[in-house]
DNA sequence: GCTTTGTGCCAC
DNA sequence: AAACGTGGCACAAAGC
């Protein structure tokens, strides 16, 4: 069973159950449903998610919202978890773009408000809490806006009808999609990819709720330790200021010489006689002259106090925390996002600071090799599955006899999955083109798809987005009766670019579907698993006793747990894992093999 | 003064 | 090795 959540005017919800599953032309309303107020949404919510599964229905609802960080983030505030959900907003995007559904009458709709519906901040609506600097909210339903509460043109009448004052309705959204997923030519891959997303939803709420443990004190020791105490504001620390003097030396630069401006350094460096066209590591790595060393490390400490020093420490992490905003599908692959902190750049050095709580652990998982593996299996490619299944899937291409070294084997298949033209690993690609015929003719089809402006979509069916104005530009430049060489070499430059990016985008797509399906499974079965019996620890509620996840980062995550279910769950994680294969690619015999951690602190894990 | 662009580095 | 895919972010310089 869904139940429907309709916003109203004032502050009000109604609360409509459809009956599931959905027929072709997608539910109806069993009613019109109950209208309660906003603040009783959260009792009501834990009533049926506790009391639906034993009574009459055989699970809990699947709660259908316009936004999952409309509603979620305050029913757990108020403690209350629910198992599934299906986010309208997520999934109208995908079903607008999918190849797989096109001639559904909600792809060649014109756009609608739905349309036009922009993320909310993980912190919820209404909230102050949460990150410092949320992305505005730009949404049709402003529900707690009391400039909208005034706007309201009648009181609800009863509960009945679609919400009040011609905003959206839900109801009429879901059927609608519901029909676009049941005409689709693959029902049940579009299916499992909305739910999927969904799940990610609930996720990355429910991530952002509990947030990543982070010690505050080690994180300053780390920076006092390479930077020297914290300055007063607007001063360098001592040992930057120490490795701006040497930098002067070095170049016999005066006192005034300011190691961040770029052109004057390069300037001084050119007086010098350095020879350095730019100021990029790996270029200076490459030069002999004394201002190198101090200057490579000067780069190295200025990015972490810019990146992740003290000042970070102030923005982002409170009550012994990190919290940032996942944006679930933010990138165009379907890869998350994120926002605030640069969560998804968390440094090596600083994740010493990431420690689980008194009589907690962090189980760290790590899928190896993630997108080849998704590829072999994608393009049924049994050689390649093969060669995955002794655990190390480069080493197994070695064994198999295509190339002589396991680093040639890997950037051989990055090199097939980025579209790389030059180097070894475009010398090693026929070879493994003669090894692995299928995986590499599922690559190279996507890049020609893409070339040609065409279109390319995941195992689950997310499509890339069409080419757009600048591809058809750079043809036209190119096919112009006047068009030059340089307007030629202009188009063939970008039509292959674009090649690479829909190489790049099945591989990365798929990659990303297994990685929410993989936390979907982690996400229940860690539900499952339980509560400890220990005292409640520092996590919020609803896993103040309960193993959850706390980090997640493309093909990793971290699951904060009471220490003694820390070997459950790294069961869990590896069922959850074999289950993401079986979902995506069925009985095709390719392993997701882990490395899993269990450990005090997140750089000791691998 | 404010916004945009360029540079460079971090993650997968 | 870099360039070869996807991003975020901070800062200085350039542009308005």
């Amino acid at each position: 069973m869904s139940v429907v959540v309709v916003p109203q005017a004032a502050g009000t919800v109604r609360v409509v159950r459809v009956p599931g599953p959905a027929s072709v032309v997608g539910p109806a309303p069993a009613d019109d449903g109950r209208v309660v107020a906003g603040d009783e949404l959260p009792g009501v919510v834990r009533d049926l998610e506790t009391g639906g599964a034993t009574t009459a229905a055989p699970r809990a609802p699947r709660w259908v919202w316009d936004d999952t960080n409309r509603w979620y983030p305050a029913l757990l505030r108020a403690g209350v978890r629910v198992e599934r959900a299906h986010d309208l907003r997520l999934a109208l995007r995908i079903l607008r773009q999918s190849a797989l559904a096109s001639g559904s009458a909600l792809s060649t709709a014109p756009p609608g408000p739905w349309d036009g519906l922009a993320p909310l901040p993980a912190s919820g609506v209404g909230s102050t809490a949460g990150a410092r600097r949320p992305p505005q909210a730009d949404s049709l339903f402003e529900l707690s806006e009391p400039a909208v509460v005034s706007r309201a043109v009648a009181p609800p009448e009863d509960g009945a009808g679609p919400p009040p004052g011609g905003a959206p309705d839900p109801v009429a959204e879901l059927a609608a999609q519901h029909d676009a997923v049941a005409s689709s030519a693959e029902p049940g891959r579009l299916r499992l990819l909305l739910a999927a997303e969904s799940a990610g939803a609930l996720v990355a709420a429910e991530m952002h709720h509990a947030g990543l443990p982070w010690r505050t004190d080690v994180h300053d020791a780390i920076l006092t330790e390479s930077l020297g105490p914290r300055p007063p504001q607007g001063q360098r620390p001592a040992r930057l200021e120490a490795l701006a003097a040497q930098i002067r030396a070095a170049l016999d630069a005066p006192p005034t010489l300011n190691p961040d401006s770029h052109p004057d350094l390069l300037k001084a460096m050119q007086y010098a006689g350095v020879g350095a066209r730019s100021l990029r590591k790996w270029e200076l790595e490459k030069l002999d002259h004394p201002v190198v060393p101090p200057l490579l490390e000067y780069k190295n400490l200025y990015r972490l106090l810019t990146a992740n020093g003290w000042h970070w420490l102030d923005d982002w992490v409170s009550g012994g925390r990190f919290r940032t905003e996942y944006v679930v599908g933010g990138v165009v692959t379907g890869r998350w996002a994120s926002s605030g902190g640069g969560a998804l750049q968390l440094p090596k050095g600083v994740r010493r600071a990431v420690v689980a709580d008194p009589g907690w652990r962090l189980v760290v998982a790590d899928a190896a090799q993630l997108e080849p593996r998704v590829l072999a299996a994608m393009a049924h490619d049994e050689e390649m599955a093969r060669a995955g299944r002794a655990g190390d899937l480069y080493a197994g291409i070695v064994a198999s006899g295509a190339v002589e070294t396991r680093e040639l084997a890997k950037v051989g298949m990055l090199g097939a999955m980025y579209g790389g033209t030059t180097g070894a690993s475009a010398q090693v690609l026929p070879r493994l083109a003669r090894a692995f015929p299928r995986a590499i003719a599922l690559v190279e089809e996507a890049a020609r798809a893409g070339e040609r402006g065409g279109v390319v979509s995941t195992r689950l069916g997310r499509s890339s987005p069409p080419p757009g104005g600048e591809w058809d530009a750079a043809q036209a430049g190119a096919f112009a009766d006047d068009a030059g060489a340089d307007a030629a070499a202009r188009a063939r430059s970008f039509t292959r670019s674009w090649g690479r990016f829909t190489r790049n985008f099945v591989v990365q797509g798929t990659a990303a579907e297994w990685a929410l399906c993989w936390m979907a499974s982690i996400r229940r079965r860690l539900w499952e698993l339980g509560s400890d019996d220990g005292p409640a620890g520092l996590a919020p509620e609803p896993f103040a006793r309960r193993p959850h996840l706390a980090f997640f980062l493309h093909d990793e995550v971290v699951v904060h747990a009471p220490a003694p279910l820390a070997d459950a769950v790294g069961q869990v994680v590896r069922d959850a894992a074999a289950e993401a294969g079986r979902l995506l690619f069925g009985d095709f015999p390719v392993d997701f093999p882990l490395t899993v951690a269990t450990v005090d602190s997140y750089a000791d894990a691998k």
